[in-house]
Formats: structure tokens, C-alpha cells, sequence
DNA sequence: ACCAACATAAACCGATCGGTTTCCGCTTCT
DNA sequence: AGAAGCGGAAACCGATCGGTTTATGTTGGT
């Protein structure tokens, strides 16, 4: 056996990881030529390893969400309350708002520049959206909110909106995001 | 004199239209062939019309904006409450996200598609976006907020929250926005 | 009737698109 | 050492990109 374990995953790894840094940079718009280039290999290992450009974006996609959610998300077993865990998301985004390259979610930018929702790419983007959607709504049910589903909803549009926003450089989120959270999840009866 | 007044305008004018209407259905990415196929016009024509495609985008934009705020936003010398005039803002949004092809707010996704800020139609998107802030600001200020420009900084991000959600399909914004706002206003003392 | 301006269709330009194929070097197993 | 296969470089495919040009109407003014 040729080591199945530990694996490098190298050529395979290295596309995942420029098609995530190029789409996020430049928009879905990249030739994979580009592509290519950025990830050191030659177009013929992109094509037995994809059976499509758009393939590779949706697995780059669906690869990278994980790591997304961890960091986004507070831990499963956290001892905080429900209204610190969410808090806890949008302290996230506002922190990753003051990074120089920051674009805006990359999921929700997706949906956006690929029209079509049937696109590969655009539905694992709108599986990512749908997770924090229930995410917010699991809170707030615990929370004790006074209709779960409508904060939920809520905090979707402010998420979104902050992410859209500050990824076009038209806000900077500093004491916007926590206030307006904050009335939110206050005029929802969260305990 | 040829006929200075009544002008059929029409050559740029379909054009104009043609641009409009299938960068918002596709994107900023069409090709000017389906963008002259569309409007019926060789592209010689845009060519003497337009220095580039990019001042093509950028001019349709620009050109729709005077509609775009007549339709969103209440008449200057209205006689309702500043809070009933913001209302007014998000009762168009809501009612146009109800349009089969509706897709958002297409000066935010200008901005999102070109990366660039610099680009000629970021900035003619990015100028309209912040005549609605000023708007909001200037309600928020007349009607006795604490905090007006945090008031219009919340209301840009619901608008481009709720714009987004909508555009992609990820919510309907029915029963969600007004009460939102409504909350919003509440909280910012809006008399 | 003639002329000038404008608009069209279509060929053309070099560049790039997504995708395929050929060739060759390098590693790795036997 | 020899055989097998992975992966990179690059040519190649037809199509399309943004943009230019030529040649052919078609129109309206005088």
C-alpha cells in the first residue's frame, strides 16, 4: 500500500485553496487559467481531478465551510447564554470586517454574482446561509424568544447586510453591528 | 433645425435600456454582442456612442437613478412623519422583492460583481447608495433621533440586508421588514 | 435629385474563455 | 534496472471576449 493515510493531498489541496482565495478576490468571473497558475498546476490535473470549473468552485465552496463555521460559530458546548452566543457571531464579523482584503461573506457574494440558483457553487452557498440561519433560530429558541423564527430571520438581515456593507467598504461596522444586535435581541424577549 | 425638441432619442436610448435591463438579469458580465443584439443596435453605433463598455455600464446606471429614487423614495414636500417616510422606503422594497425577477438592489450587486470601487459603475452605484443614506439621515435628524447617523447606518443595513435576502431568494421580507424598522425607529426615540 | 449623416451587418483583430490532448519528466514500486 | 503512472508544460480546440473597421444601406435636408 502507497500510504493511504497521512496523505500529502497536495495538488488537489493547493486548487481548492486558490479557487477559495481567487473567487473571493476577484469574483466567480477567474479563468481557471488563473486558477492554475495561482495553485502551481497544470490544467490537465484540474481536469481529472473536476469534472468542471464550476465543480471545483462548488467542492472549494462546500471544502471551505467547516472551517467557516468554526470560526464563526461559538463552540457547541458553550456555557454561554444563548444571547452571548449570538452576540458572540456577529463580534466575529465585525473583527473580520477590519481586515484589509475583506470582500463581504464569500457565500453570500456567490449567490449574488452567480445568478442562477441551481448553479453547483450557489447551492452549497445557500446551504451555508440556511446552517446560520438555524443556528440563529436554535438560540433563540432556547433564548426563550418571542417568535424564534422572526429573530432568526432578523438576524439574518443584519448579518447579511453588515457583511454586504462593510465588504463594499460603504460601512466600517464599528458600534453599529453589537447596538443594533443588541435592540434586536432585546425587543425579542431574549432572556 | 432638425427637430432639437421631441426627440426619439432612440438608438442610445435602447441601449441604455438593453444595459440596464440584462446586466441586472445576468450581471455586469454580458457581452456587449448580447447587450447590442438586445437593443437592436450594431456595435459600431455603441462604439461611437459610448467610449467602452464600462462607461456604457456606468451611464445606464446613472441614468436609471432619478426613476430608481423617484419610485423608492416618499415626494420631497411630503406631509408625513419622518418615520412614516422611512416606512415608505421599505414598503417599495418590500412590495418590488415580491417581482418574479426581482434580484435585489442592483446598485449593491454592481458593486459586489466589479471588485473594483474604482470602477466607473461602482461609483455611479456607490453615489446612489449614498443618496439614500443621506435621506435616511436627514429623516432621522428631522424627526428627533439620538443618534441620526447611527439610525441611517441601521437602516442601511437593513435595506441592503433585506435587498439581498430577497435578490437571492433566501427570504420573502414578508412580515419582517416593517416590524424590524418599526423596532429600529422605536428604540432611536423617532418621534 | 443629390448629398451628407447616420446605422446596420459583418468581417476582422488579438486575447482569453472553458476544456482537451499530446508529450515528456519525474517519482515510486517491483 | 525496468515498468507504470502521476503531474507539469504547452499546443490545441471552437467559442467568445472587448473593440475596430469596411462596406452597404437608409434616411432626411436642401
Amino acid at each position: 500500500m502507497t500510504m493511504t493515510t497521512e496523505a500529502k493531498a497536495s495538488t488537489r489541496e493547493r486548487l481548492l485553496e486558490a479557487a477559495a482565495t481567487l473567487t473571493y478576490r476577484e469574483g466567480t468571473g477567474v479563468g481557471i487559467q488563473a486558477l492554475c497558475q495561482a495553485a502551481g498546476v497544470s490544467k490537465r490535473s484540474l481536469y481529472q481531478l473536476f469534472d468542471s470549473k464550476d465543480e471545483l468552485l462548488a467542492v472549494s465552496l462546500e471544502r471551505g465551510a467547516p472551517a467557516y463555521k468554526a470560526w464563526l460559530l461559538p463552540p457547541a458546548g458553550d456555557d454561554r447564554s444563548p444571547r452571548e452566543r449570538i452576540l458572540h457571531v456577529f463580534g466575529q464579523l465585525e473583527s473580520q470586517s477590519a481586515a484589509p482584503d475583506f470582500q463581504g461573506c464569500r457565500y453570500l457574494a456567490v449567490q449574488i454574482e452567480l445568478k442562477d440558483p441551481t448553479h453547483p457553487a450557489s447551492r452549497v452557498a445557500r446551504g451555508v446561509k440556511d446552517d446560520l440561519t438555524g443556528f440563529f433560530r436554535a438560540e433563540a429558541d432556547r433564548g426563550g424568544a418571542r417568535d424564534p423564527d422572526l429573530l432568526a430571520r432578523q438576524l439574518m438581515l443584519i448579518f447579511d447586510g453588515a457583511s454586504a456593507r462593510a465588504g463594499v467598504g460603504a460601512d466600517d461596522l464599528a458600534g453599529l453591528v453589537s447596538p443594533t444586535v443588541g435592540g434586536l435581541l432585546d425587543a425579542a424577549g431574549l432572556r
